[in-house]
DNA sequence: GGTAACTTGTGAACTAATTCACAAGCACCC
DNA sequence: GGGTGCTTGTGAATTAGTTCACAAGTTACC
C-alpha cells in the first residue's frame, strides 16, 4: 500500500463529519462536487482522496451516502472501540474526560490519570482519577490504544516514554513540546500556542 | 512578498519555543543542524525557512540565540499584545482562558462569553462571564484580535458570522465544524475528532 | 436502441514543498 | 597572511501533493 498523506486523512475525516449530517437528512446519494462545496476543497481532490482506497462510487451518479459512510469509517478504522486513557486531571484533562464528540466516534475513555496525590482518588465524571504510577500496569492489563496526554510540558517526554515502553502506539498530545517517540507510534500534537501564533503571524503579514 | 506556507510558520512557532528554553539554558548560539535536530526536521529546511524573511545567521559560526528569538517574535508579530475574546464559557472555555500558556505569550483574554443565562455573571478566573449577545457592541469598542470559539457546531458558524462583521480578523475554532468566512479573515481550526480519527486510521493501517 | 446529460476514476500536467549541494563568509591558529 | 574547519544562504534538483482533462460508465428519456 502506497504511503497515505496525513492532508488525506484529514480529509477523509471531515468528508466524514459532512456526511454524516447528510445522511441524517435523509439525502442517499452526493456527487464529488458537492462534498467538495462543503469541504472548501475540488471535486478532483474528493475523487483522488477515495481514489487511494478504491472506488466507491457510481458514473453518472455520484456516491451513495451511507455506503459511503460505511467506507470511510472502515478507512479511518472506526469500527473498532479504541480504548483511550487520559494523562493529566487538570483543566484540559478532565474537559477532555467529559467532552462527547470522543464517546460519540468510538473512542472510549477507560481512565484519567494524574501524578497529584490530591487530585488522585477524585471522581471526574464517572470515572476516579488513577496515580499515574500505576499506568504502565494498567496499559498492559487495559490494553489501551490511545493515550492522551494532558500535562505539563516538563513531565510529557518522561510519561510518553513510559507508555510507549507498555505498548501504546498512538498518542494525542496536548503538551506544548515535540515529543521524540519511537517510529512505530503516531504522535499528533495540538499546540495551542502554535496556532495562536500562526494567528498572530496572518495578522501582522496581512497587508502586503 | 512572497506567500509563505502554513507549514513554514508552524515550525518557525516550534523554533522560536525551542529557542527560548536554549536562551534559558544560557547558551548563547546555536546552527541550523542543532535547531533542526530538537525539531525533527532538517538543517536545510531551517535555513529555508528563515531565508524567507532574511538572513540572521553568521557564515561559520550559527545563529545568535537570543537574536534568532528577537527576529522570529518579530516575523511572528508576537511584539504586540493580542486581545483575545472567548465564545462559550463550558469546559473547553474556561479551561482556555485559565490556560498559562495564553499569557506568557502575549494573548490576552479579554473576556468570556456565553448565552446561557445561567452562565453569564459567573466568575472564571478574573473575569465575568458577558452575555454573547453583547459581543458585536464590545468588540467595536474594545478591538479584539482574536476570537476563541468553544461552543457547540450548530452555532458556531452563527457566531463566526457575527463576529466577522464585527471586524475581528482572525478566529480560532474548537467547534468540530468547517467554518466559511469572508477572505481576510484567517481560521485555525483544532478538532479533536479529526486527530483522534487520524490516529484511528494510523493504528489500523499500520501493519501493511 | 440511441442519444443526451451526468459523474466517476485516473494518468498526465502542474504547482508547492523539501532536500541537495556548493560557493561564500567567518573564526581560529600557525 | 594564508590555511583549515565550520556553517550559512540559496539556486537547482527532487519529491510530494493538487488540479486538469478526458475516457468510460450510468441513468433518463424519446
Amino acid at each position: 500500500m502506497k504511503r497515505i498523506a496525513e492532508s488525506t486523512v484529514r480529509r477523509l475525516s471531515l468528508y466524514l463529519s459532512f456526511l454524516e449530517e447528510i445522511e441524517g437528512r435523509g439525502q442517499t446519494t452526493i456527487s464529488s462536487d458537492e462534498l467538495a462545496g462543503l469541504g472548501g476543497t475540488t471535486s478532483a481532490q474528493v475523487r483522488k482522496d477515495l481514489s487511494f482506497f478504491g472506488s466507491f462510487g457510481k458514473r453518472g451518479l455520484g456516491y451513495s451516502v451511507p455506503e459511503l459512510c460505511v467506507s470511510i469509517r472502515e478507512i479511518l478504522g472506526l469500527g473498532h472501540k479504541w480504548r483511550v486513557c487520559i494523562v493529566g486531571a487538570g483543566k484540559i484533562g478532565t474537559a477532555l474526560a467529559q467532552y462527547e464528540a470522543f464517546s460519540t466516534r468510538g473512542f472510549h475513555v477507560e481512565a484519567i490519570y494524574d501524578s497529584d496525590p490530591a487530585k488522585v482518588g477524585k471522581a471526574v465524571d464517572s470515572l476516579t482519577v488513577r496515580d499515574v504510577a500505576r499506568i504502565e500496569q494498567d496499559a498492559a492489563k487495559e490494553g489501551y490504544d490511545i493515550a492522551v496526554l494532558a500535562i505539563p510540558p516538563e513531565f510529557a517526554q518522561g510519561v510518553a516514554d513510559r507508555i510507549t515502553r507498555a505498548g501504546i502506539k498512538a498518542i494525542l498530545n496536548f503538551a506544548p513540546i515535540q515529543l521524540s517517540v519511537p517510529a512505530d507510534v503516531t504522535v499528533r500534537t495540538v499546540n495551542m500556542a502554535q496556532e495562536l501564533e500562526g494567528l498572530s503571524f496572518a495578522l501582522t503579514n496581512r497587508i502586503e
